[in-house]
DNA sequence: CTGTTAGCGCCTTCAA
DNA sequence: TTGAAGGCGCTAACAG
């Protein structure tokens, strides 16, 4: 069981310990002290009575008098997604390369309130920077920039700012190399399913798709572009394409979850995947590769994401007037598996 | 572009520009003026200043000066789970609604600096409570002890540490209940593969398999236990088990990606599911429901315990004399699917 | 080589 | 009803 705290050690005790001054303790303890021409005795006296004292530094005093607390907000929708994770991972693991930040981790959420607080949390606590997916809601991406705390949006580019740095997936890219994938497999009456017509995000992919058909001597049939809300449930969808005279001969899912609904509705209704038709996704999870599902898809380097976001954080924290930073990343790995 | 942060205001500067002595806006913008006597007006003229002036608390300097941070530290594995997902929601949540706390998340690793730097950063954050998996290297574990942090294990219970405060999914239970749901459906041979034989929770599970075996008037072959660690690839596991001569009629599993795999290895030896060999795994995620899964789980209720772990560490936090809370949680609920 | 001094922004006791 | 003063633990400019 906990022992009952004894109050932590601090530098002021061990000065009066080693009976020298605080400053001291705090360069020696910082390991700046050669620099500041304290003697390795000193020195030495100094770690060995830390050491032995178990002397933790209390990093939110070095933060009030630093002003800095090494914090970067990172707010991502619900953290339900293997795309989440990964991202959180590629952040984590860069901050933690350069020692002096880590991430503070706020959600999400479809409640405007929960988000709101989720936000104000991270600003009372000083972050410096904030990592977030840009379907944060606009009042509350104007109380961060407001504060002038720089932001980088992941994932996507954020719809109708122009202004904000960014590190993204290039959808129109990687839609149009899936069509590709698809048509060079023979593929020739090919449907688009994708969540919200209305994204900016649905609409670049959706041109990605759209270009890659006209290259190929194809054209976009508007009965084949589907938008589905609830993602889970690609059913309806799939039923009313296949309810046409004109059946697709492959489809493409903006999400993998919506492909794996897909197929679900698919077998449902008796086609088979992939002789009667294909099944692609852009982005991919492990579910994908189970060998009952197979999924064929283009993976997004979400961990580089996570990475690169990062690091454009750790870049505007430390010059906080320069131009934003936007990327499009054109990166992906073709996952070729069973459904094409 | 976030434009050059003004320095953001605080506490004394509305004090000057009220005209009013700093206590007299602490107490204000904390809500606690009535009881101090302070005018309806010199109120109002505070929060006005505040509002009109985007005032923000500075949470670093509120947590130096109350000796308290209002950060309860979480430290689960990778996070690359579904089941890692949905503690950390029941944790936020739980902490949410008590208002005063929020989740300072780190993540374990099998690098042991890395998982060692984590705990130094929980540390040094000042972090009022510890929630973690077991899985944590004792020597962390003695740090944050040392340092008189409660702790509250999630998941397991710990192995060798009777002091410590746990939540845990009761794992002898569960397996009784799934070894019994297979016996009411007629499985007589049931085999069961678990991560690492040489765990507590492994023996656990084990146990109830067993015990609930012995009441139905079977017995716990040796040969039918199966452990896996790489838990991706039940392959050589399901390949032995059926290389015998008494074939098993059912597997359970530890954990629903063992079953998964073990699924995919089944398909390949030709053995029919359910006809010939059902399989049933302990905990679930979305991909088990799939369409072309549907395997048949015991759902843990993780976020339920993610959320009594955050109330437990609250509770040690306000008081940290008392006595471990040891919790195993027999809840669970039977998804039903198709491979039983 | 070491110590003094003055904060960082907020809270809280005590006095007026 | 309000204000003064000290403190939380650490940093840093400046003397000596």
């Amino acid at each position: 069981m906990a022992r009952n705290a004894a109050k932590p050690i601090t530098m002021a005790a061990i000065a009066r310990e080693a009976g020298v001054a605080r400053t001291t303790v705090s360069f020696v303890l910082n390991g700046r002290y050669r620099q500041h021409g304290i003697s390795e005795k000193t020195a030495e006296k100094i770690l060995a009575i830390a050491q032995r004292r178990n002397f933790v530094p209390n990093e939110t005093a070095r933060s009030l008098s630093r002003q800095r607390t090494g914090l970067v907000g990172v707010f991502l929708p619900g953290f339900n997604s293997h795309w989440g994770e990964t991202v959180v991972r590629g952040i984590r693991a860069r901050l933690f390369e350069d020692g002096d930040y880590i991430p503070l981790i706020a959600s999400q959420h479809d409640d405007p309130d929960w988000e709101e607080r989720e936000v104000r949390v991270l600003l009372e606590r000083q972050v410096e920077a904030i990592v977030c997916c840009p379907t944060v809601k606009s009042s509350n991406y104007r109380r961060i920039v407001d504060r002038g705390v720089p932001l980088v949006f992941i994932g996507h580019r954020a719809q109708g700012i122009s202004e904000a740095s960014f590190v993204a997936w290039d959808g129109t890219h990687i839609a149009a190399e899936a069509t590709r994938y698809l048509m060079s497999h023979g593929r020739k009456r090919i449907a688009f399913i994708g969540r919200d017509e209305s994204k900016e995000t649905f609409r670049e992919r959706f041109n990605g798709y759209r270009e890659a058909l006209k290259e190929g001597g194809l054209s976009a049939r508007r009965a084949w572009k589907k938008s589905v809300p609830d993602y889970s449930d690609a059913g309806p969808a799939i039923r009313s394409l296949f309810a046409q005279k004109a059946e697709p001969d492959a489809i493409l899912c903006d999400l993998w979850i919506q492909a794996l609904a897909a197929i679900e509705a698919l077998d449902e209704i008796g086609r088979n995947i992939p002789e009667d038709v294909a099944v692609m996704a852009l982005g991919d999870s492990p579910v994908c590769a189970h060998g009952r599902v197979g999924l064929t898809t283009v993976a997004e380097p979400a961990e580089h994401l996570g990475r690169r976001a990062a690091e454009i954080a750790l870049q505007l924290i430390r010059s906080p007037s320069s131009v934003p930073v936007q990327e499009l990343i054109r990166d992906y790995e073709l996952r070729s598996r069973q459904t094409v």
